[in-house]
RNA sequence: GGCCUUAUCGUCUAACGGUUAGGACGAGUGCUUUUCAAGCACUAAAUUCGGGUUCGACUCCCGGUAAGGUCACCA
């Protein structure tokens, strides 16, 4: 090992999927190991036989792979390394990064300890230590092996546990490179297991020696460690090893803001992040956040610029809570900051490949681009471009102005056909009488097939809505807009000739209080199309029918205001 | 209970002992070819409480409160 080197590690146990408070603590060692051109080193603490689950070396390393925190040492370092592993193993040259490969060498150490007065054996049954556990339990005091410690120990023969003998009791005060001063009483060191029963190392044990034999400089972990220091530090000055810098990471709490992030209160597989299509330098940015900041408004920063700029020192010391809602405004951030041809590339993906097949990989990318303000994460593209009849639904999407929210509801082929067909393009969909029904009979699109029932007040743009002749105004625009709407002729009935003959008039009375009422009464919603794309869909007649309808009703209710005072103009009007 | 810690807008956070306590997300309002989305602008929103030290305290000290960690043959 070369002296003065930065050497972090990420030693996860595999028991189960990644999580993000984990990736975190990975995230930062990999920063500091990059940011001082030192290694990173990926270590799998599998000691606990009984809670290892299958699958989860191969999925810590897909995650990290994912996130591009690539490790310079750890299990498969690629071909060669492999190679020379085995290699190196041939001469009894042990290279392992996973634990349980390395029992040999903790024996070693254990050895070493028993020669020195430092370890010996456990004589008790668990069922006695139990009883003293509870016996201290009761009593309201911390439970101390070292207060049962035996006289005269047995010879460890390896099948009972091997214990530290810990040595003078006294504080113990250590430096965190987060935290500052730290100190315990003498009460936090005590007799604690090296090797268990099963002849596998305790983490408290093992990792030590690990690090030792790593050369590891600066260890960064969750702050539940804190309190077992003490316990490493004695171990270290038994080994005569000057111990590494400690650096203790705040941990990422749940929704409610009082409880470490749990499965239960959402925490998700990282990988699953991925599934859902966000970018990994957008999770690396948030996470990097989560408990940092480098000072400055800046805050959209690349991995590079993050390893620049990360410092252990300003490292958040309490914990903080989880976020979705950022880490989406991340994502975003991020996707925008991308060039478009890998966005493109990332995008196209995303897109079904009945989708690219039958428009072309050209056509494809366009309709790529035109929603690229509109996703958070790119699994949105799916829902866009969800069926293969959503041939065209980015165009029309377009020319209605309309939220991909409600797009994306747009689930039915049959919602999807009638829109297709208005559109004039692919006239080879047929509308079937059962899928006629299905749509007309959801609500977003009512207005295409019946005609819509009114509410008094949401004829008012919201300009007018004080003002006491609000209905009188609002029957002259109306009744303006439908002469002139009237001069149009049927054949010349298009969306630009339609805004033509409105556009003056309604830049005159005040583009809200001329428009607004004119979508209403042609859709009856307060979320709809643009009052010149649902006039030249609806086509001339319905659309006179529509405002004529709605200028009749507003005359008859004014005529009741006038005679009776109290008339709810809420009600609803057919 | 012992021990070890932590505390700035709802959330993530910034502030050599001297700032109108800053930014971001979210929210609200407005502008943008009505409405939604995107974009832009503006607004509201915080130093846990009580004592000190000091000319001056978010910052230092003491105490209260609240919260977290730990006291395993788990890591």
């Amino acid at each position: 090992m070369s002296e003065n080197k930065v050497v972090t590690r990420f030693a996860p146990s595999p028991t189960g999927f990644m999580h993000v408070g984990g990736v975190r603590t990975a995230l930062y060692a990999w920063l500091w190991a990059k940011k001082n051109g030192g290694q990173f080193i990926l270590r799998i603490e599998d000691t606990d036989k009984v809670r290892e689950v299958g699958g989860s070396i191969e999925h810590i390393q897909k995650s990290l792979k994912w996130l591009g925190l690539n490790w310079d040492q750890g299990p498969d370092v690629g071909g060669l390394s492999a190679y020379i592993q085995k290699f190196l193993k041939w001469f009894g040259l042990n290279r392992s990064y996973i634990q349980s490969e390395r029992l040999k060498l903790y024996k070693k150490y254990a050895k070493i300890l028993i020669e020195k007065g430092f370890a010996y054996a456990d004589p008790y049954t668990e069922e006695e230590i139990e009883k003293w556990r509870l016996k201290a339990e009761t009593e309201n005091k911390p439970f101390l092996y070292r207060d049962h410690r035996p006289e005269n120990p047995p010879k460890w023969d390896g099948t009972m546990p091997l214990r530290f003998k810990t040595g003078e009791l006294k504080r113990t005060v250590w430096n965190d490179v987060v935290w500052g001063e730290l100190s315990a009483g003498p009460e936090a060191l005590d007799d604690f297991i090296l090797i268990k029963s099963d002849g596998y190392p305790t983490y408290n044990f093992a990792h030590i020696i690990d690090d030792i034999e790593m050369g590891v400089t600066h260890v960064m972990r969750g702050q539940e460690f804190i309190s077992s220091t003490p316990k490493f530090l004695s171990l270290y000055e038994a080994l005569g090893v000057t111990p590494p810098l400690f650096a203790t990471t705040p941990p990422i709490m749940g929704p409610d803001g009082k409880k470490k992030l749990s499965k239960r209160d959402g925490a998700k597989d990282i990988l699953e992040y991925k599934r859902e299509g966000y970018l990994p330098e957008a999770m690396i940015n948030y996470l990097a956040f989560l408990g940092f900041n480098p000072g400055g408004e800046k805050e959209v920063y690349t991995p590079e610029e993050l390893i620049s700029v990360f410092d252990l020192n300003k490292i958040q010391r309490s914990g903080a809570q989880w976020n979705d809602i950022k880490l989406n405004w991340f994502n975003k951030e991020h996707i925008k900051q991308l060039i478009p041809e890998k966005y493109l590339e990332i995008g196209m993906n995303w897109v079904p490949k009945e989708y690219i097949l039958k428009n072309g990989v050209e056509k494809t990318k366009r309709d790529l681009m035109l929603i690229r303000d509109n996703i958070v994460k790119f699994s949105d593209i799916i829902n866009i471009f969800k069926n293969k009849k959503t041939i065209n639904v980015i165009k029309i999407l377009n020319n209605f102005s309309t939220k991909i929210d409600s797009f994306s509801k747009l689930s039915s082929e049959e919602k999807y056909s009638y829109l297709v067909k208005n559109n004039n393009e692919n006239q080879e969909f047929t509308f079937t009488e059962d899928s006629f029904s299905k749509l007309s009979s959801e609500d977003e699109f009512s207005y295409l097939f019946s005609d819509p029932s009114y509410l008094f007040e949401m004829l008012i743009w919201k300009d007018l809505k004080n003002s006491p002749d609000k209905f009188l105004k609002t029957l002259e625009y109306l009744e303006k807009v439908f002469n002139l709407l009237g001069s149009v002729d049927e054949k010349d009935w298009t969306y630009e000739s339609l805004k033509n003959v409105v556009w003056n008039y309604a830049g005159e009375e005040g583009r809200g209080n001329v428009l607004w009422p004119t979508r209403v009464a042609l859709s009856g919603k307060e979320k709809s199309p643009d009052p010149f794309k649902l006039a030249e869909t609806l086509g001339k007649a319905t659309t006179q029918k529509r405002i004529s309808k709605v200028i009749e009703l507003l005359r008859k209710l004014i005529g009741t205001v006038n005679n009776t005072s109290n008339t709810n103009t809420k009600t609803v009007i057919n």
